[in-house]
DNA sequence: CCTAAAAAGACATTTTATATCTTTTTAGGG
DNA sequence: CCCTAAAAAGATATAAAATGTCTTTTTAGG
């Protein structure tokens, strides 16, 4: 269980990739795609995701593609898998333990909590600066 | 993401309501599904699983029913939700390194480590003995 | 206007989750 | 030795999510 998905790894083969890349320097999705190995067309659809949250930049047309958003010791690892899987819910009540109709005998419910806790501060703690290697810094695409 | 499905939570559910009467009682399947508001033919394959690996005991034909295996203070919420939902794996890399193709390059690694040791940390400190209420506490089947 | 590239939306396939139903095995009691 | 109660095992069904693909639209540069 816990399992993250394809998407969730493909995002961070992703922009692991750009972050490797001088700032601003745009890539092509396609250029991207084969570097980090993922489906062009899948990859396509998580970087729209990250570019509406702002975690990349796009343009479109002749010259156009991708660069990253913001510096890459800014970015945390919690934004990159949060931004296309969604927050961090290790149980539907942890959300609203008001919609839980068994939120009084619930004594679970804490260690729900503190899971989602720990989970966040180790992704939380992470950027995607730390994340890169010595041959991804500062290459060319 | 890293959501529990439903059939972790009703297992659970499940054994907390068995950990909840007094250790020898034998409780019918169907009697704890309805306590617990789960689909008696669902909860029936999580005890199966239970069964297997010792969690419950089992005992068919007439008188027959589910007791649980061990003390409740010696059952972590970690066995629970492996038994049926299978290991924390928050990385299919973490499982083995050397499957992954990308095993060189991957940064990431050492922090999808660190996720799984955390969550197991919390699961492991859990026993069921913990996670009854007084209500719950010997009260008959 | 022509072309390159991303955005958006619809569609297709596979896998997983969530069950249910039927048949089989086991055990107790008359 | 049957009859009944109950779990075990296996087959099947449905719905949802994951994983992509394809087509059309928008945007921008030359």
């Amino acid at each position: 269980m816990m399992e993250l998905t394809r998407k969730g790894e493909y995002a961070i083969r992703g922009i692991v990739y750009l972050a490797g890349k001088p700032i601003d320097k745009v890539c092509l999705l396609s250029d991207i795609a084969a570097a980090v190995n993922v489906p062009p067309t899948f990859l396509a659809k998580i970087f729209q995701q990250f570019s509406k949250i702002g975690l990349v930049k796009s343009f479109r047309g002749t010259g156009g593609g991708f660069m990253l958003g913001r510096p890459p010791e800014s970015i945390t690892l919690l934004e990159v898998v949060e931004a296309v899987e969604g927050p961090i819910i290790p149980n539907r009540c942890v959300v609203s333990p008001s919609d839980c109709e068994r939120s009084g005998e619930c004594t679970v419910h804490p260690v729900w909590r503190r899971v989602q806790d720990e989970v966040r501060g180790v992704l939380e703690g992470v950027t995607l600066k730390e994340l890169l290697t010595e041959t991804q810094t500062h290459t060319t695409c």
